[in-house]
RNA sequence: GGCGCCAUCGCCAAGUGGUAAGGCAAGGGUCUGCAAAACCCUCAUUCCCCGGUUCGAAUCCGGGUGGCGCCUCCA
């Protein structure tokens, strides 16, 4: 079911170049891919969620298509931000991060994020920065003032090729913040003085800590090498932190820090970007104790990575809708096939062709939306099979509908969504939608079994008015030949 | 002001030169005691507007209009 890595069609959208490339690893089937991680001061937000997601199923893809990948995303556990944030509760730096990574893992394992191979933390990589910034000082292109040290831009003529600005527009609206040192508006801390109550560590040119750049030009090189596959994080990023990074990263080594940068798109919020100031953050512990996880999930996948996403409730309840229609079929699938050992056969059709169109879109700059229609044609063909068999021969349907069946996990661990077996998910969610709505679940089933008296005895006017009663409460019936199920109603 | 992105059916959303994927909603049908679910059918000669290039454009170019982002911490 794995497809090969031999094909050379995937492609990857290239910021640096603004354009799509094929993916060509320098190392042949590896791919070594650096995310920019949360800053741990505080619980993560939704579009952050977003970011990750995206990445989350990059890597997924780029393993299911036989690469092997080496996946890094930091921590950025020293920062102004966390100071300012311990300051206020009281609590030590380290402490406080400490503990909001805890709360992200917890976060990130709730949205089914795959764990890095490395998350490395800025204060484990404090020699590697030092040395960067001395190899920095050594070359020139950094100077040392009042106990800072600031990268200083004008060495570095391929300034700003990631960003396509102009330096002197750039230099023209630049204002310098009083306290620093640097000789011109556009340098930029490798490391800050000291100040008292900081974290602090020793440094040939003084005591301090780390600018925020450094950090990840330290840990990409660390555990990818000096010139890796993909750079990836949030679209804004990409000024002044990656136009940072590379300016560090390649003016110490001289080659470049990556291939290919990736940059997600802006989740946004009542028509506007998502932004502590606006007051519109929705935290991603916040969402996801009134959403479904993977229902998140299709709803960061159903536009591209790279599109503006607009979050709203309607578009969440849209997505677990959609959910609880892939997992209701699954149910009726595995139920018709009843864990019967399937023997080999002619198969009806060719049950390739939705792996296939789902690998053709996300083979073109991971397309989710394109690969979603894929999968619902999968799904549209599994109801098909259930309801209406093309085919006479019933040994071979059901030999299809089970070939079928078997691709749904392949798709769906791509996506990292469908992970669950379908009863286990649609009684998570009724259950979640009971509570909800403080539903009195003894009532409902006590007016059930009297509904299903009534219907025995061919009463269906005071059965019609038992169901329309527990329609009103929010639930819906469904008779089968094993009985009446419920469902609340979404 | 500089740099950049976006505009496709009521809504969400693919599609970057060859004649408009998918989802939701809606209407009709099959099934059902009635429902629900599922399935079938219908649902953009047209892609913000104007002009151009081309045998051919939603896709390329020019000009508008509208929305958004970055330029300061930001996923």
């Amino acid at each position: 079911m794995s497809a090969t890595h031999s094909s050379p069609a995937l492609s990857v959208y290239n910021t640096l170049t603004r354009r799509k490339e094929p993916l060509a690893p320098l190392r042949p089937g590896e791919v070594r891919l650096y995310v920019c991680g949360p800053t741990v001061y505080s619980w993560v937000h939704i579009g952050n969620a977003r970011t990750f997601t995206v990445f989350d199923v990059v890597v997924r893809y780029l393993r299911h298509r036989g690469y092997r990948v080496s996946y890094v995303r930091n921590y950025t556990d020293v920062d102004d931000k966390i100071i300012n944030a311990a300051r206020e509760t009281g609590e030590d730096p380290a402490a406080l991060a400490e503990r909001f990574i805890e709360a992200f893992e917890d976060d990130a394992r709730a949205l089914g994020l795959l764990s890095p191979d490395v998350s490395p933390r800025v204060t484990e990589v404090i020699p590697e920065i030092r040395a960067l910034i001395q190899a920095l000082l050594d070359q020139g292109v950094a100077y040392a003032a009042g106990g800072d040290v600031y990268f200083q831009v004008s060495c570095w003529p391929e300034y700003a090729k990631l960003s396509r600005r102009n330096l002197d527009d750039l230099r023209a609206g630049e204002r310098v913040t009083p306290g620093e040192h640097k000789r011109e508006p556009l340098d930029f801390a490798l490391w800050k003085a000291e100040k008292p109550g900081e974290p602090a560590w020793d440094a040939p040119w003084g005591r301090g800590r780390p600018g925020w750049h450094i950090e990840c030009s330290a840990m990409s090189e660390k555990y990818l090498g000096t010139t890796f596959d993909i750079h990836g994080g949030g679209l804004d990023l990409i000024f002044p932190h990656h136009e940072n990074e590379i300016a560090q990263s390649e003016a110490a080594q001289h080659i470049p820090l990556a291939k290919v940068w990736m940059h997600a798109g802006f989740l946004e919020l009542e028509n506007a970007k998502m932004s502590k100031s606006l007051g519109n953050v929705v935290q991603l512990r916040h969402a996801l104790a009134k959403v479904d996880p993977e229902a998140l999930r299709l709803f960061f996948l159903s536009s591209h990575y790279r599109n503006q996403l607009a979050f709203s409730d309607d578009a969440l309840a849209d997505a677990e809708k959609r959910m609880e229609y892939f997992y209701e079929t699954l149910q009726r699938v595995d139920e018709r096939l009843g864990g019967r050992e399937v023997k080999p056969g002619p198969l009806h059709g060719d049950p390739d062709v939705h792996l296939r169109a789902f690998e053709q879109a996300m083979d073109d700059d991971f397309n989710t939306a394109g690969a979603l229609a894929a999968l619902s044609g999968l799904f549209a063909q599994l109801n098909e099979y259930l309801d209406k068999p093309p085919a006479p021969d019933r040994a071979m349907v059901v030999r299809t509908l089970a070939t079928l069946r078997a691709v749904v996990p392949t798709m769906g661990g791509v996506l990292g969504i469908l992970q669950s077996s379908p009863l286990a998910w649609l009684e998570r969610r009724r259950d979640r939608l009971v509570a909800q709505r403080k539903l009195d679940r003894e009532l409902v089933e006590r007016l059930i079994a009297e509904r299903s008296e009534a219907r025995k005895q061919k009463d269906f006017a005071r059965s019609d008015a038992m169901r329309n009663r527990l329609l009103e409460m929010g639930v819906e019936l469904r008779d089968g030949a094993g009985g009446t199920q419920w469902k609340v109603r979404s």
